[in-house]
Formats: structure tokens, C-alpha cells, sequence
DNA sequence: AAGCTAATGATACGTTGTAACATATCATAA
DNA sequence: TTATGATATGTTACAACGTATCATTAGCTT
């Protein structure tokens, strides 16, 4: 899992540059995400610290650690599945754009994607014509991957 | 408000062709529904029968309700925001597509639209270029309405 | 009316999340 | 080096959303 430790790394120094404490407790919490290929709820993390971890964590905390690793972006929140995932670009340099979230609705595999930029563009005025006005570009899509394609 | 009776109308009228029950207290709720602005969660519908009707109703009641009135067509659920809404196009008469809401994050008033066909068709090759593959175009966009817009 | 099915009620509990207050840990200046 | 403030974590209680289960009632069908 040499993989993680490089996305850990790079959230280190990326706290470390803004002066944001990445702590032992929001480093086990993030590795915990971005070894999982699915999207964990803060109860499930809770679970996965005790088993994984063998470490006793309150709910209170663990949602305050996601807060936290949500205001670095490190993590974003699935707000239609009341659940969480690693950010997918945590080792590029540049801040990205908000991403669209591609959730298998069998397995809760998520793949984080930017849809074409002139795409993106062709909605917001789609939208806009409608007297509203998007807020976020944070899309999420009903889908099935194709592992859990082939299976049904 | 004729506006919502000629709504519940073509709901019953719809209801009766395909067998099922619009029942009293189903259609008292997808009338709470039609009148309102904003998407509801169950227990604001609840809340609604108790002070608008004087009725009292089980959570649980509403639950499967909402369940029945989804099934129907009648209604959407927002799983983003875990609301409800009355479907915008009771009176069309045939099926429609699946929609996308504009949900303003102010006011939770919510705008059902269908965005054009081909853009919605790029979006899904977009989409399936990932390995994934969309089962629901119903997208739940967070928005801000022009009237919040000028407030803020 | 008898009997069947669909609808509703009642109760309990599961899951997600927050409020409020206490304690611990860390950084820094006296 | 310990006081001090700021940040992080723990504890408890509870609010909001939702489901499981079993009992009861209302509507048809015969």
C-alpha cells in the first residue's frame, strides 16, 4: 500500500504549507478512506478504526475530523448518500475543479470524474435560463459499475 | 387554488386507469405537496396534516404514503436533501422523461426541469467513457433562486 | 355477511447528525 | 518552565430521518 502513503504525504505537506494539524486521528481517518474503494458513513469509519485499528473513536469526533478533512479537501461528502470518500486528486498540484461522482448504486463503488469543461458550461446555462442560478458544480450520479454490471 | 384541484384530478383520474388506490389521506398529502413551494421531509408533512388539516398521522404512515405517491409517479424524493416533491407534470398526459431539480440551498424551493436531449445524451457517453453507466438522469443540482439571490 | 387484500396504526428501534459542555494536548510567551 | 490561550478530543444527550414488525381497520369480492 505504498499508494496510500503517498497520498498521505502530500495531504501532510499540503497541511503542513496552510498550518492546518494534520493529527494522528485525521491521518488514520483519511488513510481509512482512501484505502477504501467504497464510501464509507462516519459510523462505518467509526467501525473501521475499531476493527482496522483496534481504536475506540466517538461518532462527535469522527464527524469533526471529516469536517476538518472537508474544509482541506481531502475528503469530500456524498450528501446523497450520506457518505464519505477520499478526494481523488490529492497528490496534483493545482486546486482542480469541483468534480461529478459516479456512485454504484449496488457495490457503493464511487469514481470521482470532471466532466468536460464546455459540457459543464452548456448546464449552467441551461440552468441559468431558468431564473436559478447553480451554486456547485458537485454532481451525483446514479450508476452501476461495471463489475456489478456483468454480475446481474 | 383550482390550480391543485385540477392537479389531484388528473392524479385520480390516473391512479383509477392503472388499479390503485389514491386514498383519502394519500391524496391529502399530494395535495400538502402540490401547494407548496418548497420540498417537505416526511415529518414536515406531518407536521402539515396536524396544523393545516388537524389531522394526526404516524411517521411511519407518511413514510409509506410518499412510498405509494413515488411509486406513482405523483412524487420525487430529493435524496440529496432527503425532501419530497409533487411532481410538476401530473397533467401532461404522456410519461416524461426523468427530470433534474434546482434546489435552492436559501429557501429550499425547488425547480423540476428537463434539460435538453442531447446535452443530457453527452453527459451519459461522458459518463460511460468511465466504466460506469448511468441508471438515473435525475440530477439534484444546489442552487440559489433569483429571488435569494437578490437578498444576498 | 364472510373472507380476502390493501391500507393504516402503534411501537420499537436503527442510522445520521448536532448541541453543549468538559477535558486534554499543543504552541508560545512570560 | 510553567502559565496561557487555542486547538483537538471526549462525553452525554438529543434531534431528524427512516425501517421492521405486528396489530387493526377499511374496501372489495363473492
Amino acid at each position: 500500500m505504498d499508494a496510500v502513503k503517498r497520498v498521505i504525504d502530500h495531504a501532510e505537506r499540503r497541511c503542513k504549507e496552510k498550518g492546518s494539524r494534520l493529527t494522528e486521528k485525521r491521518r488514520l481517518a483519511l488513510s481509512l478512506l482512501v484505502k477504501s474503494s467504497k464510501a464509507l458513513s462516519a459510523y462505518e469509519l467509526v467501525e473501521a478504526f475499531k476493527t482496522d485499528l483496534g481504536e475506540t473513536l466517538p461518532a462527535m469526533s469522527m464527524y469533526r475530523i471529516l469536517e476538518f478533512l472537508i474544509a482541506e479537501d481531502l475528503v469530500h461528502k456524498l450528501s446523497s448518500t450520506n457518505k464519505y470518500v477520499a478526494c481523488e486528486n490529492i497528490c496534483s498540484e493545482h486546486t482542480h475543479a469541483e468534480s461529478q461522482f459516479l456512485i454504484c448504486g449496488q457495490c457503493q463503488k464511487v469514481k470521482e470524474i470532471s466532466i468536460n469543461r464546455s459540457l459543464m458550461e452548456s448546464i449552467k446555462e441551461n440552468v441559468n435560463d431558468t431564473g436559478f442560478h447553480l451554486v456547485s458544480s458537485q454532481l451525483e450520479m446514479n450508476c452501476i459499475c461495471e463489475e456489478c454490471m456483468k454480475k446481474s
